[in-house]
RNA sequence: GCGGGAGUAGCUCAGUUGGUUAGAGCGCCGCCCUGUCACGGCGGAGGCCGCGGGUUCGAGUCCCGUCUCUCGCGCCA
């Protein structure tokens, strides 16, 4: 007999009764009947109800058992007796009468109970993150976490890529996100930096010739975290490839992606063949450059409707033409009480409010005062239901401040165009679209969610296309990239040279899946002129780049293949197939938001000894 | 750096207009219980009400400050 076990606590079944067995695990539950006292012995594969009583040999040890020992017993497997079976359980067919138990590692009282599905403080749960990892659900979703790499792996390799590692310790990179530094001790004063993501030394590798690459990447980032953003650490499935286009990229990564996602989306529907929207509609549409697509609003540019409207606000408003109006139709949202509600949650958000109509139906007589102004309306837009409508009874009726001001007849219009019926609602942003569209998104989503138009148990993928190149960086009043400087502008060096920078797309997507970025990438710019030139007009001269990224400047000097990929976001993919939003859910030591590690205590001081070999003297804040 | 929320027993939480001895469930300890699987019953221990000031005859409760955790903004090419 094995020194520790024969079976694992999720192996026995039917077949196996009336052999002797001995299992290790931890003790999960006890309930003790006095007469009789039922065990529930856990370990990573399942959990086996084991049972003494007083004619056992080891009752009275057994009885000692507190939670989450971790205990050897020994005894014969037998059918449980009529009537007590735990379908619940794959085990749950037999038990084990104790014969013999020895206790492995006994456990002090609980910060965190393993059993049972409480939730806990994060600062213990991280501290305790041991206890926590035993429980069902977290060990699972790590479980799913290692085996989506592995989908990852094989489906990459089943395409032809070929698995790299780069280096840890690399130089810091000047753009995009803090980094973290490692002090050099050979040279006095100089630094390392954790990569970012490995964004320079993949392109590095297609100009090495390798074609394929891929790579279950560490990536560092100095940065403030959110729910969906780890602090410090994080993986990527990073991506790149050789003499390709940005089809060719897509048509890649769609399986890729599109597989891992059915592997674990447990029957849920996944996105087959996925929409490629640009940027810019997506902001339109959605409001988001990562929009939920499972979210059925759709909004609309509705300006016409309100240019020289008695809505004066707006009215005045489009006088200037940057100035647009949207509307966020609401379906099911028309009562007064509740567009009230997304109007104060709009002031809480710092708005000034949020304009809204709804609809309600009005009888034949009562309607009669507003029929005339809206066929009127009808006739001037030349409306072909014009003949149908005059024969309704009944009218739908725009109510609410801005319906009286707009009048009927616009309303009407307005109401026809947007699918909206009597007890639906429609929103409406204004300003600047450039300002207001990241609002008009969170618009949408809250709108989505209020109403139940999120359906919530589907996948929905699509690729965001034609980022723009640059944007404009109001604090440093200066024209900035906007996504990856090393991405190839659309129309190449040409367009670098003729165009309004701020009107130029680049070869950029990402990919959005229930309203998070999970990937994101580019054809890149292979060519050191277009290179030199994308890098002036964001206001960096030839010499800066030679000195920020010398490496790949130099290996664009000896035939640089085109090449693109993209990199997506291993730790945002299993959160979303394992139904959390929150990345603590799925990661296995992850740091508090301080970016703290309470586990094993990180960071730490350093020792002087250990400053004084890195030639470093600290500077601290002074307290208070 | 800035805002929102939270902080009461080991854990999850309740705690009335400011009022006497701060409660419940789970867990822990003890006793009882021979078929439970969220076992059950009886009893018990366990509280700097985050910390520090203030108002008040009296503060878990009101005010100010501060710390911690969390969500968001900034940030994240």
């Amino acid at each position: 007999m094995h020194r520790y076990r024969s079976h694992t606590c999720g192996a026995l079944r039917e077949s196996d009764i009336d052999q002797t067995a001995r299992l290790s695990g931890w003790v999960h539950r006890v309930r003790d009947h006095g007469g009789v006292l039922f065990v529930d012995l856990r370990d990573h594969y399942g959990i086996t109800q084991c049972v003494a009583d007083p004619d056992s040999p080891a009752f009275a040890e057994v009885e000692k058992f507190r939670s989450e020992w971790v205990v050897r017993i020994d005894g014969k497997v037998r059918r449980r007796p009529a009537g007590t079976d735990n379908p619940e359980l794959p085990t749950g067919l037999i038990e084990i009468y104790i014969k013999e138990i020895e206790v492995l590692g006994p456990a002090a009282e609980l910060p965190l109970p393993v059993f049972g599905e409480q939730e806990y403080p994060e600062d213990i749960r991280l501290k305790y993150r041991f206890l926590d990892l035993r429980r069902e659900k977290l060990h699972q979703n790590i479980m799913t976490r290692g085996a989506v790499v592995d989908s990852m792996r094989k489906r990459m390799k089943e395409q032809g890529f070929f698995e790299f590692q780069t280096p840890i310790l690399t130089a810091s990179s000047p753009e995009g996100a803090r980094d973290f530094l490692v002090p050099s001790r050979i040279h006095p004063g100089k630094f390392y930096a954790l990569p970012q993501a490995p964004q320079q030394y993949k392109q590095l590798l297609m100009m090495s010739g390798f074609d394929r690459y891929f790579q279950i990447a560490p990536c560092f980032r100095d940065e403030d975290p959110r729910a969906d953003r780890l602090p410090g650490e994080f993986y990527q499935l990073d991506v790149e490839m050789s003499f390709v286009t940005q089809d060719d990229v897509f048509a890649a990564m769609e399986p890729v992606i599109t597989g891992v996602f059915e592997d674990f989306a447990k029957g849920k529907p996944v996105t087959k063949n996925w929409p490629r929207i640009p940027f810019a509609e997506a902001v339109r549409k959605y409001g988001s450059d990562k929009p939920d697509l499972r979210n059925k609003i759709v909004m609309q540019d509705v300006s016409e409707y309100f240019r020289g409207s008695g809505f004066k606000v707006f009215a005045r408003m489009l006088e200037d033409p940057k100035n647009q109006v949207w509307a966020i139709p609401a379906k099911t949202g028309g009562s007064r009480a509740f567009c009230d509600r997304m109007n104060s949650w709009a002031q809480g958000e710092g708005q000034v409010g949020l304009g809204y109509i709804f609809f309600a139906q009005e009888k034949g007589p009562e309607a009669g005062s507003v029929r005339e102004s809206i066929m009127e309306a009808l006739r001037q837009e030349g409306h072909p239901d014009v003949a149908k409508w005059m024969e309704l009874q009944d009218l739908v009726v725009g109510k609410g401040p801005v319906a009286n001001n707009l009048g009927q007849g616009r309303t009407e219009v307005m109401r026809h165009r947007l699918g909206l019926e009597a007890g639906d609602a429609v929103f409406f942003v204004a300003g600047d679209p450039e300002k207001f569209w990241k609002f008009a998104g969170l618009a949408r989503t809250r709108l989505g969610e209020e109403l139940n138009q999120i359906d919530k148990d589907r996948f929905e993928l699509a690729w965001i296309v034609d980022f723009p190149m640059y944007e404009y960086d109001e604090e440093n009043k200066k024209v900035d990239f906007s996504h990856n400087p090393f991405s190839m502008p659309q129309g190449g060096l040409d367009a670098l040279k003729s165009q309004d920078p701020l009107t130029i797309k680049a070869f950029q997507y990402d990919i959005a899946c229930n309203g998070y970025e999970i990937a994101s990438g580019g054809i890149r710019n292979h060519k050191p002129e277009a290179m030199v030139k994308a890098f002036e007009i964001a206001g960096y001269g030839e010499q800066e780049v030679v000195d920020r990224f010398g490496g790949m400047y130099r290996a664009f000097q000896y035939g640089a293949p085109p090449h693109g990929g993209m990199a997506a976001g291993l730790d945002r993919i299993v959160m979303l197939l394992c139904g959390t939003n929150n990345l603590r859910e799925i990661s296995l030591f992850p740091m508090n938001q301080q970016a703290m590690d309470l586990l094993m205590g990180a960071p730490s001081e350093a020792t002087p000894k250990q400053l004084k070999e890195l030639h470093i003297r600290t500077n601290l804040p002074a307290k208070g």
